[in-house]
DNA sequence: CTCAAGAATGTTGACGTCAACATCCCTGTA
DNA sequence: TACAGGGATGTTGACGTCAACATTCTTGAG
């Protein structure tokens, strides 16, 4: 048909991209052929090669991945479900996944989510499944409280990363629990008596496993365990934290269990005066790399994220491909010692700690 | 490999999904009235509907996206091409563009670029177009320099967010020169004689605008215009430039091109034993949750990133779905006023100087 | 009671690709 | 010269969906 309206030569209606049967016919040669010739196959003559290869040039061909998709069954592509991309560990996971994706020749499909329930997972575990991926990455800290997970298989592979762990599947993460510790030690190897913590929200896998690597270092060592302050992982909540924090009589050492609330926890400090490390040492979790710019530079956990990242992308493609399931797999961080942790000021006599829970 | 083994029952093996067949089957029904009540088409017997409705759901039917693409030559589909995601506007813009994208159920495939030369975005393009995408949104904040952007015809829509000019397709951003000219009034209106400008790099088409709406206002005022510091965008350049900035006698105002060089200026400026904003006040661009809780909170220009997200994609779909090419379209961003920015000290007898944080 | 009109449902084929199978032709050996 | 062997190329059909068209059934006016 001549194209159902004439209107101006743009090229408003999609024109149909050219088929493998274009190329074919200007190529002289049957579809399959340039099948062949379009997969690498051996077994074309050279001069036929020369041929097809110039008249898909000629016509731009692109294989029409629909088509391949429906043929193959497969896709090539890699669905994240995502919450939020606030929190600078999703966001550098995500980024490494998509590098690593990339780099297998995989595409991702990003699927947001608007509240990282148990519910608006499975949705949009639904529309991935549907709207054609080969696997899932699960970018969702959190534990989906009173869920085990089960409910969330849909018959493609699924890879986890930074969550929770009942009928989990495959999972990638951190080390947080020796992160935590790292973190702690260190502040405790300086000469303070105890470290206050700054968690993550009570609901967060990897917030449960910092305070718990907090708490049982401190325990090893047999020091007063005070309690945690639970914020949500962004900074105004470190801040508040810090205030109170900052009006303890006695505080040397904070844990934040980022770098985000870390530097709330700055904020809180320096406007009561205290300084930092001199008066109060801080340290945060993830080493983003504003973290090296803060007032003064963060000591913190560095977090390897490209390693997660291409840890999960390699686990989810090998279950894709045919292998076994991947197993549990543990990137470990490291310390970053910077100028935000120093040894405590001289013990003024009489001063004594607070009672936890207090 | 054991190749085709048996192991447990488990569904190792990619279990053909239902189709549509499968379903009519089930229903005693032909195919097509699947398809019409897959698509909520009015004209089936609502007993009929029941009854393919419950053979849908038990047999866990979900339509197949690659055989719906091939017919329709739609996929439901953005892709979206990212050089980083480190600097906050580009995460932002992606956060919010994936969320209009899934209200509009459509999908969000992402590209991620290795570099931002020109030649990548090409090939990031020719993937996307060949991966099944019905549009395009670029979010590279770069000129690439020496190019006009025509090479990225691709006959597929492409709107591109926040970067270059010549020969540009639909285009969707901030009003940079505004924001710039925002921040730089509002020091002079404190009282500073001129401004200092921390600028992001030369081959940023929103860094170039910024630096023009600095430097325009500065101008229209009759202010002399200093020379620009450009850094990288990244918090370690600010503080590089804020370093060199300390140095000068006389300064009393600094305006970085974004929060993350802001947060570099004040951690020099803090090193350099200069209060913030007593001695220097100092200004950025975004307004990331983080500057909140900078010290001191930083005075910055608040961008709508939603609103240009939502608004890329509102303007993709609307060419996607056979409007016409969107043109121009600009967010007005506003100014946040915190405590980082001040009157100058020691202008008048009897000014007095907040006190802050304290 | 007849028949037109419209609603409900079924049948066919095409979208682009590629595995499986079918041909065809060349080469070298008996 | 005849024919097996193997490389090059062609033909067919199926993947799942849905528009277009065909058929069957229902209803009510005349």
């Amino acid at each position: 048909m001549d194209g159902v309206r004439a209107e101006s030569g743009q090229g408003r209606q999609r024109r149909r991209e050219a088929s493998i049967d274009d190329v074919a016919r200007l190529a002289g040669v049957s579809g399959q052929t340039v099948s062949r010739v379009a997969n690498g196959r051996s077994n074309v003559g050279a001069a036929t090669r020369e041929r097809v290869l110039a008249a898909m040039s000629e016509l731009g061909y692109r294989p029409n991945s629909a088509a391949r998709a429906l043929r193959s069954g497969r896709f090539r592509s890699i669905g994240v479900i995502v919450f939020t991309l606030h929190s600078y560990g999703n966001l550098r996971t995500l980024e490494a996944v998509a590098a690593a994706a990339t780099e297998r020749r995989y595409t991702i499909t990003l699927m947001p989510l608007t509240r990282p329930t148990h519910a608006d997972v499975g949705a949009a575990l639904d529309r991935l499944v549907e709207q054609a991926v080969d696997g899932v990455i699960l970018l969702v800290e959190s534990h989906l409280a009173g869920t085990d997970g089960a409910g969330l298989r849909r018959g493609i592979p699924l890879v986890v990363v930074d969550s929770w762990s009942a009928d989990r599947p495959a999972v990638v993460d951190t080390d947080q629990f020796t992160g935590a510790r790292l973190a702690t030690e260190h502040l405790l190897d300086l000469g303070h008596e105890t470290v206050r913590h700054v968690a993550g929200p009570r609901d967060s896998y990897s917030a449960g496993l910092r305070l718990q690597g907090w708490r049982d270092t401190l325990r090893a060592r047999g020091r007063p365990v005070p309690e945690p302050i639970h914020g949500d992982w962004y900074s105004d909540s470190g801040y508040a934290a810090g205030q109170r924090l900052a009006a303890e009589p006695g505080l040397t050492a904070v844990f934040a269990a980022n770098d985000q609330m870390a530097l709330g926890v700055l904020r809180a400090l320096t406007e009561a005066r205290l300084r930092v490390p001199q008066d109060v040492s801080v340290a945060g979790f993830d080493d983003m790399p504003e973290a090296r710019n803060f007032v003064p530079p963060l000591t913190t956990v560095h977090q390897d994220f490209t390693a997660v990242g291409a840890t999960a992308v390699h686990a989810l493609v090998q279950e894709i491909e045919g292998g076994p399931p991947a197993e549990y797999k543990e990137i470990t961080p490291r310390l970053t010692v910077r100028a935000s942790t120093g040894e405590p000021a001289v013990r003024r006599p009489g001063t004594s700690l607070p009672a936890a829970g207090g």
